[in-house]
DNA sequence: CGCCGCGTTGAAGAAAATCAAAGCACGTGG
DNA sequence: CCACGTGCTTTGATTTTCTTCAACGCGGCG
């Protein structure tokens, strides 16, 4: 069977071993299909799921006083959804189905016992956790120093380089089925100004867009726009990775009975 | 001796048997002092430690191609430095102390080692990792959809809350290091509008402001201005501390597991 | 003294929001 | 088949918010 969207995300870090893939498809049991723009949450409801995203797109919000949203994060297959809210008891976002999609939610708690059968598996999923971070710090640049033009250009490459990640069949021009709403909501714009910028970007050749949809036709052209820097991207510590299997192997499997204290008091150093 | 800042902050998940607080404060070993407008790291060095924060403030930022700079976050006492950067070779922010100020820094490599030897601890780093992020989205919508008075207050409250948490030693008004250069590279707003706004909030009593002070002397009148909800810095899951140690009980403690079974009868009321 | 960091103020201009009105594709029900 | 509504996009005119430029005040310090 071809690998899942979850374990390429992940050996994007590390190659995995039979017993972390198996983990790994364990979270993938029971998937869940939505139907384009339903709710997978609610802002405010109990918090006792991640879900990985498995097919299709979705997007996760916060409603405002004034009526307006914002939208926080654009999700693509291979994302893990709602790590972000593991330390809360209620849901501080929403999260919606951009297409129709297929997600598997598993408990929080199942977590837990994740990190515990395998060291790796949860250096993995806390270097997942800062690159989310990172993510976010970069889209944070973005909106406090650019002008809409280069936020939007910024935007949109950020998504394109996420989906080529974890989804190699990725063809050219790349295709977002994000509309100029969902896209001014995530921008904190207005949509007549998005609208306008897209215009622009469109006249100078850079994308092209048709109905809930915007094509990448010059990527490098966008890059320049939006002072791409793919650096946050491209996170990869080898050696963190390297540590986290020293420990691992040094420490033994945590579910062997034989793992006794005496060989811990010299891991410890 | 007095419990150290980042045991509060951890407690504030979930109350820490001994090993567990020893295996924090082998994180303090080594403090180091910076001065005032100090680098403690820069931009593209390579990225080895985490840092605590014992005493001072600090702050995070980004260079931009244009000279300007973007602050991304500001920490204080009892704070984590550096999850962010956990999955990159080099480091995509600079740190700078914003006061004089005791960092501690330890090796990413320690941090495996934690999580080997302590599922709770690894369950509450992950925790604040989340948190962290939480915040991050509330920056989000706060640079999304709201007015600079309203950025302005937000991220004033935004910080003092933080300041609460691990610090309670903080009096009433609530005076806090910051210049209207480092807000303004913060909020992502010129030094000349942060100015007005500045005077507007104390032309309305909410704050005062002195040569690199603010003070905060209204903290409902300014949360009515920025909309703040605290929601998202109440984060605290007592289900997933719980399942962590039932887990880690379940599994054996490797170094501790005679421990773990009596405090759990006590911390969980 | 003269310089520097920080705060303050005014005036002009740019960027983006808001308001208002259409257009276009598509599906649905009469 | 047409009328109608709906979701998404487009365009123009006006207004608000924030930036930029320029200048000045003020205290500390070599």
């Amino acid at each position: 069977m071809e690998p899942s969207c979850i374990i390429r995300h992940f050996e994007h870090y590390s190659p995995l071993g039979e017993s972390d893939k198996a983990l790994l498809d364990s979270l993938e049991k029971t998937p869940k299909t939505y139907r384009k723009n339903t709710a997978v949450w609610h802002q405010g409801s109990p918090c006792e799921d991640f879900y990985t995203v498995k097919q299709g797109w979705a997007y996760s919000f916060r409603n405002m006083e004034d009526g307006s949203r914002q939208v926080l994060d654009i999700y693509v297959p291979g994302d893990i959804v709602g790590l972000r809210e593991l330390a809360f008891e209620k849901r501080i976002t929403g999260l919606m189905a951009l297409s129709d999609a297929t997600l598997c939610p598993f408990p929080k708690a199942r977590l837990m016992e994740v990190f515990s059968e395998s060291l790796l598996l949860c250096s993995i999923f806390f270097m997942v956790s800062s690159a989310d971070q990172a993510l976010l710090l970069a889209r944070l640049v973005n909106f406090g120093r650019r002008s809409a033009r280069q936020k939007l250009a910024h935007l949109l490459l950020e998504v394109s380089k996420r989906l080529e990640k974890t989804n190699y069949d990725s063809r050219n021009p790349l295709r977002l089925p994000l509309t100029q709403a969902l896209l001014a909501d995530a921008l904190g714009l207005s949509v007549v100004h998005v609208n306008r910028v897209f215009r622009e970007l469109r006249d100078e050749g850079l994308i092209s867009s048709a109905a809930g949809e915007v094509e990448l036709l010059d990527i490098k052209g966008l890059s320049k726009v939006a002072c791409f820097e793919a650096d946050y991207l491209e996170e990869n510590d080898v050696l963190m990775i390297q540590h986290a299997r020293d420990v691992q192997s040094r420490v033994g499997h945590p579910l062997d009975a034989a793992q006794t204290d005496q060989e811990l008091t010299h891991s410890t150093k």
